[in-house]
DNA sequence: ATCCCGAGGG
DNA sequence: CCCTCTGGAT
């Protein structure tokens, strides 16, 4: 099995593609604003199937009354979920938000712990929260991709771009070391602002010069 | 009607 | 691989 490698022009392509969205989206690291990890895991948690705005809306409520794991781990399910209605899936949410408080505990000493197995490991927990977690909580080199950045992808036509993991090495290779954390966001803020699922707006976008399949769609 | 800052389960 | 779970946006 011959050990896949970028060409030289992909790799350039991915650089300017990258710096486009840095200048195009500076606003990006505002966004999602979290104290620390354990808020920030609760958060990427309840943003599935859901907006940052509602999101937003909920995380004040929920923090006030369980600042940390050890409250969340004895919480009432029924509470959680309560707090967390407006977001959406609040039954799963709800249920894994309790049941991940206490494997913090159990396991953690009630802290996030850094490493994708032990990520992966917690309920409600999968690649693309452990991803978004390692990268903006302990700055690890991990690309987040959700449905967003994955059509953005595809449409850019990047080689690997089959699969979740082919995106995740298609766009790591050329991501600023210094921007782990803001490139997921660059590229949801492109996915949902301009690359969007139906009608994208070729005309307003600023990766249009590299991407192949900037008119049809 | 379709899709989404997914994950778990069949 | 498929499906379901929520509510909101478009």
């Amino acid at each position: 099995m011959k050990r896949w490698r970028p060409r030289p022009d992909e790799r350039e392509r991915v650089a300017r593609i990258w710096q486009a969205l840095a200048d195009t989206y500076p606003d990006a690291r505002t966004e999602l604003a979290f104290g620390n990890p354990f808020e920030l895991l609760c958060a990427v948690i309840l943003s599935a199937q859901c907006t940052d705005v509602r999101v937003n809306l909920v995380t004040p409520g929920l923090f006030r009354r369980f600042p940390d794991a050890r409250a969340l781990a004895s919480a009432d399910v029924a509470e959680v979920a309560a707090l967390i209605r407006s977001c959406g899936l609040w039954p799963a949410k709800s249920r894994n938000l309790v049941a991940m408080a206490g494997m913090l505990v159990a396991r953690h000493r009630g802290e996030v712990p850094d490493t994708r197995e032990a990520l992966e490991a917690l309920p409600g927990v999968g690649r693309k929260t452990a991803n978004v977690v390692l990268a903006q909580a302990f700055g690890v080199p991990a690309l987040a991709v959700d449905t967003h950045v994955f059509r953005v992808a595809r449409r850019l036509g990047l080689s690997r771009a089959r699969d979740v993991l082919g995106v995740e090495e298609d766009l790591g290779i050329r991501l600023p070391q210094e921007s782990w954390a803001e490139g997921h966001h660059w590229l949801i803020l492109h996915g949902r602002r301009v690359c969007v699922a139906r009608k994208p707006r070729c005309a307003s976008c600023s990766l249009a010069a590299d991407c192949p399949g900037a008119e049809p769609w």
